[in-house]
DNA sequence: CGAGGGACCGGTTTTGGACC
DNA sequence: GGTCCAAAACCGGTCCCTCG
């Protein structure tokens, strides 16, 4: 609520740079470790700022994780049992669909393809704050004690994707923006494109992909009031870089 | 201005390898 | 032998650009 960032505002590229340098340096007990991470932050963010920037981010999770903060429920239709039967049930490697034997297509008004609920800010946030705690191949202990609502898989799926996304960012090779761009967890810079409203005629129905539109059923993307969690990433909706859209 | 096509993104599923 | 993780493939949906 009131940590409005005042302090500094975060650019989206810094919290990339900063999600990752608290990957690369997950050591809490370094004394050094803000100083690391904020040689990794572009923008002269002093150590202090990182630091703050963090605990910001823990506390966003700790309100969810505590309740505070109610996680979204999401109705998943298909996704039977809550979250994956149990823990340790895991299932091992799925064989649902036991058929397959031809590439899917086959039967598909059996069930289709699983659509796929696209992530939330929240799982997101969880996400990154179980990957700091475990690291990075721990999917299970991210999945059982942080983003409780997705199961391992997911979690490495979410990950595998993530990391690619972080990569050609890096690289400055990103196109449009995704959900991976928003990397920061507390917030700082939402740029959570408030609903349309009297945005674009044109083509605001659709608006930006990001998370905020999602077509998520309930997902609440605004936690508690005064909570903004919004994400971050101050991606202006066009760091969409239109015009270096190679094409 | 509207429609169509191509490209990109996100998520699931499958397969292979490593470890306990 | 069983379980878990990583990587790759596949698929559906959405967005943006170009053409009529």
């Amino acid at each position: 609520m009131v940590e409005e960032t005042k302090e500094s505002v975060w650019t989206r590229e810094q919290d990339v740079a900063f999600e990752e340098a608290i990957v690369t340096y997950p050591d809490e007990d370094d004394e050094e470790r803000w100083e690391k991470i904020a040689a990794e932050v572009p923008g002269d963010k002093s150590a202090e700022e990182i630091k703050n920037h963090y605990e910001l981010l823990v506390e966003d999770v700790e309100r969810i994780d505590s309740g505070v903060v109610p996680l979204p429920v999401y109705s998943s239709p298909m996704d039977d049992s809550e979250s994956q039967a149990g823990e340790g049930g895991t299932g091992k490697k799925r064989g649902q669909n036991g058929s397959e034997s031809n590439h899917g297509k086959a039967s598909k008004s059996e069930q289709e393809r699983r659509k796929g609920i696209a992530w939330t800010e929240e799982e997101h946030r969880l996400f990154l704050l179980g990957l700091e705690k475990y690291g990075k191949g721990d999917w299970r202990s991210i999945s059982r004690n942080y983003v409780v609502t997705r199961t391992p898989t997911q979690v490495a799926s979410h990950a595998q994707k993530y990391f690619i996304r972080l990569n050609s960012i890096n690289n400055k090779d990103r196109r449009r923006s995704s959900i991976h761009d928003i990397t920061s967890v507390n917030n700082g810079d939402v740029s959570v494109p408030q609903p349309p409203t009297n945005d674009s005629p044109g083509k605001s129905t659709k608006q930006q992909p990001i998370y905020g539109s999602q077509p998520v059923v309930g997902t609440p993307v605004n936690l508690a009031p005064g909570f903004s969690v919004g994400t971050p990433v101050g991606v202006p909706p066009n760091i969409d870089p239109r015009g270096s859209r190679h094409r």
